[in-house]
DNA sequence: TAATTTATTGATTAACCAATCAATATTATA
DNA sequence: TATAATATTGATTGGTTAATCAATAAATTA
């Protein structure tokens, strides 16, 4: 119900104007990222903008998504393709970082939104409780944990905090820029990856 | 060098204009957040706030400050009001959901600031490297961790890591809006201080 | 009380914004 | 190729913005 037929170039050109986007978030933030900058970055007119999207929140709320979707399939790829419970662990905890790394200008597009954008009701995404929609991320993290010890291979603890203080480690290191600066991500990685080993193992 | 002599009155405006501005923020958010928006929650025209403010950075930087100042003062006196450093570890997870929850109000206006202000030269906040201003919080639970180890009440760690974890997890928990509508500060609190015992705890 | 400094306002300015629209160009279809 | 559908632009609209300024009010000082 989602997909409206689409022409190529249509459908061309609603990716470009998404990655110009992107590029304008990256670059002068969500509060400066005006039409007129996208169009610029993207060699158009800002109308041809508003003829692609109904308005800015539109566009917005395309590319929130996309972002999202982006970050969410590559780090799940890269769990799903382990075939232990603690590789999988540390893959994704790993592939986390690693996206926020190799990624980096995706990566500050969808905090500028998530952080910016409100919905029609005025509430900021960042408030947004996802009771349906749920954050697959999280799903898949306290999946791990769940059937770790199921298996026997962890041992005892609550899965929805354990699962916070994961995503909390990773989502910490890009809002701590002197650990950003000081710790590449794959050393802070490890040494993740190492600590949890540890709490999360049967004691 | 901070202090110019003020009036009474000016400082009170002040006061009063930094208030409407938190107010605005939490309200309706950094965007829409305009001078007009400050000026009718304080019941005051807008060319006042200009007079008491070199401009709208003047302003949100001010407010900043004093956001950023509020809550270290609240979590360091919390902490440093226990004896003995494990329980000054717990006071310092408990204190800072507390301040979330008591004060959510500053809460998000600072929030709201952080990932929106952006300094003169373009570089928003939290991407901000403060190799010189370093963060009060970060290294009183640094000192909190190394202390523990010297006194041989902590295990072998890095300090550098779990401080980063800890702080992750206490920031996770107002960003997981499911986990704050359906877990109270104070559960989680507890349960955080219980599962970074075991952690820290000499094995 | 007179003079001076400080505080406050309403009106104005120039810049920018998102969105609309008629005109035109390009592409697809018959 | 003729016609229709799609794509694109430049100009324009009405609205909002931060900031300035002259006029005035209130408070302080002499």
């Amino acid at each position: 119900m989602k997909k409206e037929k689409q022409t190529f170039i249509a459908e061309a050109r609603r990716k470009q104007i998404m990655e110009a986007a992107i590029q304008t978030l990256d670059e002068i933030g969500f509060v400066k990222a005006s039409l007129t900058q996208i169009a610029k970055r993207a060699g158009i007119s800002t109308a041809l903008i508003s003829y692609h999207f109904k308005d800015k929140f539109d566009l917005m709320n395309h590319l929130l998504v996309k972002l999202m979707e982006d970050s969410i399939s590559f780090i799940l790829k890269k769990t799903r393709q382990e075939n232990t419970i603690e590789k999988q662990l540390s893959a994704f905890i790993m592939a986390s970082l690693e996206y926020q790394y190799t990624h980096s200008e995706r990566n500050t597009a969808l905090i500028e939104i998530v952080f910016n954008a409100r919905t029609a009701e005025n509430v900021p995404y960042y408030k947004i409780n996802e009771e349906d929609d749920v954050n697959p991320l999280l799903e898949e993290l306290k999946r791990i944990l769940r059937e770790g010890q199921d298996n026997g291979v962890f041992g005892d603890f609550q899965v929805e905090i354990m699962a916070t203080i994961i995503q909390g480690s990773i989502g910490e290191y890009m809002f701590n820029p002197q650990l950003t600066k000081n710790v590449n991500w794959k050393t802070y990685g490890h040494e993740l990856v190492n600590m949890f080993e540890r709490i999360v193992k049967k004691s």
